[in-house]
DNA sequence: ATCTTATTGGAAATCGGTTTCCTAAATTGA
DNA sequence: TCAATTTAGGAAACCGATTTCCAATAAGAT
């Protein structure tokens, strides 16, 4: 495709020229600013429309000293969380008129230093990292002039850094009342491996949840499998499977988790919801698909990339910058494995 | 975050100043011109380096009308594919120095023009389309100038234009000619709807691969499911463990299909891969972490995107334009449900 | 009718580089 | 030794906008 159109290579002198104006009055026009009147605003209006101008970004950049463009590093395009944020993010900031310029680092320090460096000199207005391994803290400070940073899916102890996170605490109280409310009485929790701090989190909401409801907490109906795979997941199930007196629900802290049980489950005879109500944690696409869809709390994540989106908005317009973490509430996904 | 960073405001003027000589010269002796003596160049060199001088690529750009950015507009965000098309891009032109810009558009031609237009005004030197949904045609023509294009995942029918797809066709002999070595003789297709074109490329390859080892195609062991899903897949096993006979093989036209069909076969007691081996199609994340874990075709989507990225670099530089339709290679990745 | 004060619009500077063009010095050739 | 050529480096134009500053005109006040 080289189709020749006129239109890239129209400038402000142009559209002056047709309008009869100056370069400056042109601008002023088409900026809304004062001191331009109303006729001759609409006469380079006109002529802007009839030779379809659009104004060099760069030349504007240049001389603004704002590109309207942010920064977002992740560490891992693969994920299959990465994409819902990308989302959100990309949507919260069009609606500024700004762009995302893409970044992948692997999770490796030289090359996200790198790759910061390029988006400065850029003139990038705002950087989003987005990702999950821990950061080397302070590394972006070393490199980052006065362009303000949000961290994404991620902590961060860098003063003046806002983070956007899920509030998995609240997911599990979220996830667990749900299945108080259907009346459920022994529910049991399939947690991940201990050491990630969700694990921590969700077992807490738990547990919270059943308190507050004036349930106790019962350890021998908690489980922790050394993965987060369904093959993890299945093996719970049977070890579930194999209580004394099965519980009437199982709250998992993943889906791929979940899956697994209700596999075990399945496979013993045990029907899923009416025998026992299974419960995720994540809302993973392909929880939706499974022979008995999954009922699932689901992560935040478009709404995250939204909210890292505006408070970096907020940062470049205001020069607001706190360091505060925000916790962003999860949703129940109601579907056939937690019954009705 | 606001530490300042005295590196961004470092011009070419401040390098000059220190090494002593003009502008020009500095401008010069960096971009390793001639007319510049040895001894000049060094000092030039050695001031920058010590005021950590880093060109602005705004003021670059402006003057030598390349951004050394391209845009990449994808429908769909979400897509469990895009991230790894989006990583392939990433990579082939960040070791040019090039920088992708995102843009989703949402499947929507008027906000996809918008996007493309923003695009343009940024003077990005290039466009990746990609995409599921059939993009209207003609549209990218009458926004783009002389910017080249190239489209992933999605045909077009552009003059000039290149496209990067998947090898549907060779990816299904890959698939069935590994059932074929592994002994099995009565080998089954599930099919995916029949308005998908890649339905037809991979029972075609199927077909062909049967062929081509002197194997009749049998209409019998072919079926068709109305979606994609893996409840679609669970319905196809049914039909499949009721034959008279049952084969010792399916091949399926995806990997959701194929979870379903061993669904069905590990309910009715057929073990997988003993008495019948599995094999899918797509390499979906999840596919490794079945109790089965599967076999499948796998999509060469980062390829696909490096590719993308280097066709629409070489097309950015040296100025080539084919419209060439390069179908990439599927791969196998051999695991438990095809057996050894 | 005259002086002041807003309005309006243009000339020129600016952003930070690259590139062209020109001059002075050095080198070469006859 | 002197003209012709190379070489090195600087002055200035340029990319395409915005923005400051200034001048001309119109409006308002006395």
């Amino acid at each position: 495709m080289t189709l020749r159109n006129p239109s890239t290579k129209v400038t402000i002198l142009d559209v002056a020229r047709l309008a009869g104006v100056s370069k400056s009055t042109a601008s002023k026009a088409l900026n809304n600013q004062n001191y331009v009147s109303e006729a001759t605003r609409q006469r380079v209006l006109d002529a802007a429309q009839k030779l379809n101008f659009s104004p060099n970004k760069v030349a504007q950049s240049l001389k603004q000293k704002r590109s309207y463009a942010i920064g977002l590093i992740t560490d891992d395009l693969e994920g299959l969380f990465t994409t819902s944020m990308l989302r959100g993010v990309d949507e919260a900031i069009i609606s500024h008129n700004f762009n995302v310029i893409l970044c992948n680092s692997f999770g490796d320090a030289t090359r996200e230093k790198a790759r910061l460096e390029m988006l400065l000199a850029r003139q990038i207005d705002g950087v989003i990292l987005l990702g999950y391994k821990v950061r080397e803290r302070g590394l972006p400070a070393l490199v980052l002039g006065d362009v303000p940073v949000v961290y994404l899916y991620q902590y961060t102890v860098l003063p003046g850094v806002p983070s956007v996170i899920p509030d998995d605490f609240g997911g599990a109280i979220i996830g667990t009342q749900h299945l108080l409310e259907l009346g459920r009485r022994r529910i049991a929790f399939v947690n991940g491996p201990p050491h990630y701090e969700v694990t921590h989190l969700r077992r807490d909401g738990y547990r919270h949840a059943l308190e507050t409801a004036g349930k106790p907490y019962d350890p021998n109906l908690v489980f922790t499998s050394r993965k987060w795979h369904q093959n993890f997941g299945y093996e719970a199930g049977k070890q579930l499977r194999e209580l004394a007196e099965l519980p009437d629900a199982v709250f998992c802290a993943s889906d791929s988790l979940a899956i697994g049980v209700m596999d075990a489950l399945h496979e013993s005879g045990h029907r899923v919801p009416d025998d026992i109500a299974v419960v995720g944690f994540d809302n993973r696409p392909y929880s939706a698909h499974q022979r008995r869809p999954l009922t699932t709390v689901a992560l935040p994540l478009k709404a995250m990339g939204v909210l890292a989106g505006e408070l970096l908005i907020d940062a470049i317009m205001n020069g607001t910058h706190e360091s505060v973490v925000h916790r962003v509430p999860c949703y129940l996904v109601r579907r056939e494995s937690s019954g009705t």
